[in-house]
DNA sequence: TGAAACACTTGATTAATATCAAGAAGATCA
DNA sequence: TGATCTTCTTGATATTAATCAAGTGTTTCA
């Protein structure tokens, strides 16, 4: 019971469930999925596993895609309390979960999902401004993808630190690598070149010289949740 | 009337009106906005901009972003009856819209499309599906964007005109290239890589010498709408 | 504690695409 | 029809990042 409810304690702060009645929520709950990962497990989304809504409710894995070759390219760096759909995916998109922490996912059935939005309007609008985020997540990252050289791109990705004020790297050079589309020895190579603009790594955390050296790989809506979002100091 | 009806007609045949009651439908349709655009010009989505829903009732138009330098990429292409939804978007997502022939976009306000979704669960439903379908479009985008050389790219875009049996390429080689993240040289160049495999084109249309050769660059999502899906003569 | 695995860096080289430049092919329009 | 504009192609070169290879530093765990 006590480890049930820190769950449900969990659950009910996830933006997902924003402004949904606890009544109702506790109910939802009760069809609730816990399933542990062990670090370094892929699971495939297969078509049987695709039909489910992911919450992480600790640990850390990467959405990845893998062709032919082996090669491997990661959609997207799913940390706690982030939650992924591949209910809303092609049955045919076969997505791949590779977890690079143990990892415990809470999860839903979609014929679960589904009955909880046609009777409750909070939480269809909630899905829906969940799915509007992972198109504006994706836009942005083609664009990066697509503008930017190797230190660009790295560049706009240290400027996320910064603005959570966190100035840590989250995540492994290797994994941000990947989801920048490029290979470690590029990454590696682009810090080397952000360090002659006063932008170092002294192990995870970045220092930088005046403070403002990040803010011109910065774009407007990464940039609206910052502190000094179109202050003076501010290049929007 | 008469021309209004045949919006009227229009609109209820695109898929984020599925299956929607035809009296709630005229209801809604009467806070449409029409608005013509001409060939070459080009639309900031600023914030006054943002909050809607468009849905091309006729012609073409790219979405694209633009940097400091003039560099542009395109986000997405926007055809006959493909809907696109800014309000969806951060506000501080400053998108372009550029149009490639002269375009006819239905609107409606974000107070119209949340008051009708908050009232009618099918469209809250079609909402949710409508943007589920950006996301996967984008993953797939972003994987190709990564994993492919330029003759891979080329050839996964090629596949989507044989699969819908057009055999022929839906837009100039300019575009199409931006939308792949290369530049119109190396389009080009692709085009003649592919032709050494059995693959050409002969003005638009697209030639193939015995009809497989473009299913190595197919993948199972786009694949799904194939005639051939899962049969011996597919890949998948 | 020490061996093994893993993460990261640096250098040399290769491969791919972008860039620059010029010309050919095709469309548009008076 | 011919002039002009636009799109596309082709060649030469430059630039960038990938690859290959070796080495250092850091975790992990028996």
């Amino acid at each position: 019971m006590q480890s049930i409810n820190k769950y449900y304690n969990f659950l009910s702060r996830v933006s997902l469930f924003d402004g949904i009645d606890d009544k109702d929520l506790e109910q939802l709950f009760e069809d609730m999925h816990i399933k542990q990962y062990h670090r370094g497990e892929m699971v495939t989304f297969d078509t049987e596993e695709h039909a489910k809504c992911y919450i992480t409710y600790e640990g850390l894995f990467k959405l990845t895609r893998v062709d032919e070759k082996g090669e491997e390219i990661v959609i997207s760096i799913v940390d706690k309390a982030d939650a992924i759909s591949p209910m809303y995916f092609s049955e045919h998109y076969d997505v791949c979960a590779e977890f690079v922490k143990n990892t415990t996912l809470l999860s839903f059935n979609k014929d679960v999902i589904d009955a909880f939005a046609s009777k409750n309007r909070q939480f269809a609008l909630n899905i829906i401004n969940f799915l509007a985020g992972n198109v504006q997540k994706l836009m942005l990252s083609k664009e990066v993808l697509q503008l930017k050289t190797t230190k660009e791109k790295v560049g706009w990705y240290l400027v996320h630190a910064k603005i959570d004020n966190s100035f840590t790297l989250p995540y492994s050079k290797h994994l941000i690598a990947s989801y920048l589309g490029m290979k470690p020895e590029s990454f590696s190579r682009a810090l080397l070149n952000l360090k002659k603009e006063g932008i170092s790594l002294e192990g995870k955390s970045i220092v930088l010289d005046t403070g403002d050296e990040l803010c011109k790989y910065c774009d407007r809506v990464t940039g609206s949740n910052c502190q000094e979002f179109l202050s003076d100091r501010c290049m929007h």
